[in-house]
DNA sequence: TTCATGGTTCGATGATAAGCGAAGTATTGT
DNA sequence: ACAATACTTCGCTTATCATCGAACCATGAA
């Protein structure tokens, strides 16, 4: 309770990638798991737990538990407009990155973000879906259109088991990779799966990158154009 | 210039304890030497040198050469913006610090801030030089009164040679191991340099540390009391 | 010129902490 | 009861980066 000057613990717990990409994640306001955030830092769970508890420890996020889960959220608008005025100040001066992020670039093409596909591949798909008008951007979260049904029952996704699910069926996810959107919820996941099924591509195992092999990646860039 | 977010770029930056000195110690406003603000963090020169070309190039701090030195200041209101921000944040949390500062913990006690007495002991000078009127606090920096140039030169200090020179008399420094202040200025470094004289202390080979010895922190405590 | 001072660059060392695998604790589902 | 899921704790490895010593450059003083 004597020490040097606060705001290097303030500065050092932010300055790290991956709890950075947790707190960027969280910006959107709503409430994240764990291993959703694991997932959007690109991290194993356990990692994610050891930085989740000293963010928590340092007032940053507030916790609610709430079965096996536990959901992690900012904890109050302090930390958002603190976060928001770094963010502002480093574009602004157009800081431009030398650090690297999480281990492999390859994650930052495609990986899983928990059950759904994020990384380059993942925005380029969400991009390509809101372009055609499959998607639409709402109030909350996203809206199905019909034009949207239709190609993605034509894509051989079974929607009646998605819509028993309490979980949403569309859900944007911020991409710490590029700081844009892609696609999670159950329609995100249904997705991924699919995409496993027809071949284009597989987990890697003990990380999240999700290979494509070079006709599934060639199907998936004609599949959702941009 | 791809990559994760810049945030993380940014806290790193701040997260730092001897950046966060430096930039602290810049607050003020006034634009400081190299040397005194590795003096300030209580680094070397040379890792000084390091902190603040980085801290130069990621657009944080300006520098304005003059002669052989190299003055720093912050680059524009939004940086100290920032900090204050961050100070505030921090402050209202009440964030303890558990990372260790530089170094040795004797340099919290005494050291040398460029030329004069900084640690515990310099603020406890200052502090008590003030509760006993010997110094007032004045718009721009201190001043000293009648009764405080009587205690000087009492305790054998020649103000002539000092008021020659073109730095100033009294000038208060920002004291990064407990974020109160300390007296500089050329009347700080005469006063230091008088307690080498009266054999109270000396400086401690390759370091910043001033090692008072039994009976000159003694004499220096009652000469100085809070 | 020579010396001193303010700063920087280089190379090596060391401490801190991020990351993961493996094993453990809860809680929910069947 | 059993199994599966969500998450944590532990121990270890590895990388990064702050730090310092030593040597080097530049400016100013004698």
């Amino acid at each position: 309770m004597k020490e040097g000057p606060d705001i290097a613990f303030l500065g050092s717990l932010i300055g790290d990638p991956a709890r950075a990409n947790m707190l960027t994640a969280l910006l959107s306001g709503k409430a994240l798991t764990a291993s959703e955030l694991a997932g959007e830092a690109g991290i194993t769970p356990q990692t994610a737990s050891a930085h989740l508890s000293k963010m928590e420890a340092a007032g940053l996020l507030q916790l609610r538990k709430q079965g096996r889960h536990r959901y992690f959220a900012l904890a109050d608008d302090d930390v958002g407009s603190l976060l928001e005025a770094m963010m502002g100040f480093a574009a602004k001066k157009g800081h431009l990155r030398t650090r690297t992020g999480p281990k492999d670039p390859a994650l930052r093409y495609s990986r899983v973000c928990y059950n759904h596909l994020a990384g380059d591949l993942g925005v380029r798909m969400m991009d390509s879906l809101l372009a055609k008008n499959f998607l639409t951007p709402e109030t909350e979260g996203l809206g199905l259109t019909g034009d949207g049904k239709a190609f993605f029952e034509e894509f051989e996704i079974d929607f009646e088991p998605l819509e028993k699910l309490r979980r949403p069926l569309c859900k944007s996810c911020l991409d710490w990779s590029n700081r844009r959107s892609h696609l999670a919820g159950s329609l995100g996941n249904a997705l991924l799966t699919r995409f496993y099924d027809l071949g284009w591509a597989k987990r890697v195992e003990n990380s999240r990158i999700v290979a494509f092999n070079p006709k599934g990646e060639k199907a998936f860039l004609k599949t959702f154009p941009v």
